[in-house]
DNA sequence: GGCCTGTTCTACAACGTTGTACAGTGGTGT
DNA sequence: ACACCACTGTACAACGTTGTAGAACAGGCC
């Protein structure tokens, strides 16, 4: 920037001005700079600028892991979401530990990015004291609820709901849950699951224990598993509600091991609505939880966190939940002919302000 | 780092010198400096690090996109790799734009990054000068061979060649290709159909040209298409070889379709052993690239790039050819029981030194 | 003419580290 | 007793940018 400086014969600020589009500068002078710019092919150092400015263009997303299609679709979309609003994104894979969901929490990025984007698979409602940071931070799921900072989150229960409903109203009555967490009260398991016993309630029908299958980890693996041991325990079965797709792909992968027809005998559906699902045999219904609104309200609100930073003034933290939709597919026999699919239901979703809950 | 000096009675650098793990300092002192950080809560500020040092303990992965399993997976494997040697991960979707790819080589991230990893999708051979950059870079992928940078590849040839062998020893004759690119001679596409036609020659079978299927991107999508296509041409056909296994699952979403029994009446194999292909029904033989391999051999090389940058000596440029290896399962009947999977072959990589091609 | 406002540009001092050069201090070998 | 070396610590000047304050000038208004 010097040698572009006296190149241009102007100070070393005024080149700086040019290189951020100061409005008051006379052509001349810019011309004479960006010439000079051109000649010496002289490039901006982002880091010392990072340094004075306190700022870095990066924002950080925390998921679990890539591997996981989910994760990788909203990684995709979210990156896609930052780049329009000039944002680079810096992703740390908490890898399933508890520890470095911590570590982030505790600006492992501080200062290399202006913000973080988490999506907690580890933390728990004890650990709200964690999400109390100086730094702008959305959080994204179903595990934290309450934290102090802005929340993206699905339409798990309505959704769970209507797609209870939807297997009631195409006839069957053993809706067995693949991936359910016994004893827990939040995360995705616990309001999943909860919606499919407010369906099940609503319609007169008894929830019955030997149709919930427990998974841990929502891997396909798991999914097989757990449907296999459904299956081996000759509880009479003629749908399942895999509470993810990738254990419902494990699970059709199981049910077509032994040799039983989709949606023939039993009926399958899933959630997340990952492109997978669109090609397995036979393609499966799935909940679309509006993955490209989920990225872009995050990134949004982050943005909104950021700008806030220099002021003062905080708004009151805030709560997103985007539409959702059953895409019905083969595996309920929704659609007429194959590898088509059509939207079944639409559950809306909301914005609201919120108070976060005391951290103990 | 002032304030901790003064309150541990030391001078700034010595603060520095205890954090960066100096040797020659006293114990007491250590310990003075050591309390004092930990009383104020102070953390060093990377920012103003990476100025001074020009190093920022970060490197780039320019990958296509990330709702590409096998991109999605390579991404991960190398967040792992790069963080046992301490390094984060920034990734870049180029998107299937050529635009992007020479925006990254042209140093979109030269400040924040320590290096840059790129596989590149859209640039072609007539690129190379592109690839002549003054930063550490490592390639991926087979369609850059000669860049003046460190390559990292997959054992194409030998590997196709091994699938289509493998699928002649099982009795298959009638072998059609799915996702071949018409008129290029580099690229996955050109040297996995090189080894398909040098099996077939090797076995006294001529190639036959309404066997070999186009498909342009490496969908499903385009697999189902493709598949379909060659399927409606009324052409006869025992076994498929599907160039990647997003194809694959395309093909066999094509197949069902069309009641068709895979291996029964076609035998099926994929390339690249993603995740989703021991999930799918059947489960489809692929062949493992080495991903782990791929990802780890491109972080030493880059780290060793990185190290080289203060000397002035430049070891010659290196190309890694990972061990490939054909993982049987359903699909080809290679395994006795559903759900199970059997190395049928090994290829052996190899790693050798190379000198750069010209750039026109 | 004097005052005010707006435009255009400059000088200087940060931002928070680390590299370099050097100054003590104490021990060792001759 | 002296030179020499290893250890321990310091002062200063960078790294390359931007915020701040203000100078110089022009034009408009009373």
């Amino acid at each position: 920037m010097h040698d572009v400086a006296a190149r241009a014969g102007v100070s070393v600020k005024t080149v700086s001005n040019v290189v951020n589009g100061y409005p008051h500068i006379r052509p001349s002078t810019r011309d004479r700079v960006e010439a000079a710019i051109a000649e010496l092919g002289y490039r901006m150092n982002v880091t010392a600028r990072n340094l004075r400015t306190r700022r870095t263009g990066m924002i950080a997303l925390a998921v679990p892991e890539l591997s996981l299609p989910y994760f990788a679709e909203l990684a995709d979309s979210v990156i896609r979401a930052a780049e329009t609003r000039g944002l680079t994104v810096l992703i740390e894979q908490t890898s399933g530990s508890r520890q470095r969901e911590i570590d982030v929490l505790a600006g492992r990025h501080r200062d290399t990015t202006d913000g973080l984007i988490i999506s907690p698979l580890e933390l728990e409602p004890d650990d709200l004291g964690l999400f109390d940071v100086d730094f702008p931070l959305v959080v994204l799921g179903e595990r934290i609820f309450g934290a102090p900072a802005d929340h993206v989150t699905m339409n798990n229960v309505a959704a769970a709901r209507a797609v209870t409903e939807h297997l009631l109203a195409l006839g069957r009555r053993r809706i067995a849950v693949v991936g359910a967490h016994a004893g827990e009260s939040v995360g995705s398991a616990a309001l999943r699951l909860q919606g499919y016993t407010e369906a099940l309630e609503a319609a007169g029908i008894d929830v019955d224990p030997a149709l919930i299958g427990e998974a841990g980890l929502w891997h396909r693996s798991t999914g097989a598993e757990t449907m296999g041991r459904l299956l081996d325990s000759g509880t009479e079965i003629d749908a399942v509600f895999a509470l993810n797709d990738a254990m419902a792909l494990g699970a059709l992968h199981a049910l077509h091991a032994r040799d039983i027809d989709v949606p023939g005998q039993i009926a399958l559906v899933g959630f997340d609505d990952v492109d997978d699902v669109r090609y397995s045999v036979p393609t499966i219904t799935s909940v679309s939880p509006g993955r490209e609104q989920i990225a872009g309200s995050a990134v949004d609100l982050l943005v909104a966190r950021i700008a806030e930073r220099d002021g003062d003034e905080r708004a009151p933290f805030r709560r997103v939940v985007p539409d959702s939709s059953i895409i019905g597919r083969e595996s309920t026999g929704d659609v007429p002919r194959r590898g088509e699919e059509r939207v079944v239901s639409v559950q809306h979703g909301s914005t609201e302000d919120f108070e976060p809950l005391p951290s103990s």
